[in-house]
DNA sequence: TGGTTGCTGCGAATCATTCGCAGCAACGGG
DNA sequence: CCCGTTGCTGCGAATGATTCGCAGCAACCA
């Protein structure tokens, strides 16, 4: 795994736990998990693991700078482990798919913000919403915006 | 007001009430507002509306395009007229203040997404995270993102 | 090995949002 | 201008997600 979680998470004054380490696990695996996903994947190894005890865990975990969250739609969050690679989501808000596109795609946007706002922004955290190629095609024929 | 709200109500099946005149007015004085904002801005005028009513009345303004929601963080949607300017929230995950930007600064961003993955990006609906400026300035002794 | 105290499981509390239902009211027809 | 149809609203309960409080267990330092 990750090999130096215990060391994060032991400079941050935080205990190793089985829990703990059972939910960074679950993350890296599921690679896009909600609080309630995570608990499934944690319960097949541990069954006793409580739902409080996953929130309270991925708090700590991105707290240590192991896990980050992004928000997708207007559901729970998603969690992802650190290492993977950094990844934007784009959300369709017609049929709902996620696709994730390279975050080096933003790379422009996020110096404009800092250079132009001083604004350093997490591009990961950020969900993009729009309408996904698929529907796009599939819609040129209602939906014209109506102008008055 | 918009003027042609009613219209725009009346072209989707939907009916005329102050409740929805009310929201709308709103949703156009506060600017950025959650649906429990909302429903204090129209108690003044009207206290006997209930916040389910603003939540079905947004749902229904949104839809005929009268409004848009924006999610800001974890916390509740935040809802604008579509009038007004298109803008982009900048979210500081450390002091929690939001800073609207125009939505300009985006284009390159979206047009890369269109262009590359053909995904039409609702650039207002995005929230981005990150740090602002003053808390990078106040941060810079600290979290050095301690590495291994 | 033992004590200190952080972590966990559990159930209740909270917060946001949605539903079901009965009564009221918008609006098209006469 | 009045009436009937049916959408809209207020209200309270239901739901879903997340947080809290607390007592017992266990990680970790001496």
């Amino acid at each position: 795994m990750t090999e130096g979680w215990e060391r994060r998470l032991r400079e941050h004054g935080f205990r190793i736990t089985p829990q703990r380490q059972l939910v960074l696990e679950a993350v890296e695996s599921l690679r896009h998990g909600t609080p309630e996903e995570i608990l499934v994947e944690v319960q097949l190894t541990a069954s006793g693991v409580n739902l409080s005890t996953i929130y309270r865990t991925l708090e700590v975990l991105e707290e240590v700078g192991l896990v980050t969250h992004a928000h997708i739609g207007h559901g729970p969050p998603t969690y992802h482990a650190v290492d993977e690679d950094i990844h934007i989501h784009l959300v369709c808000d017609r049929c709902g798919t996620v696709q994730s596109v390279p975050a080096t795609v933003a790379t422009e946007f996020v110096a404009q913000l800092e250079g132009g706002y001083g604004f350093r922004t997490d591009i990961a955290h950020v969900s993009v919403h729009g309408m996904c190629a698929s529907c796009k095609d599939r819609d040129f024929e209602s939906e014209a915006d109506d102008p008055l």
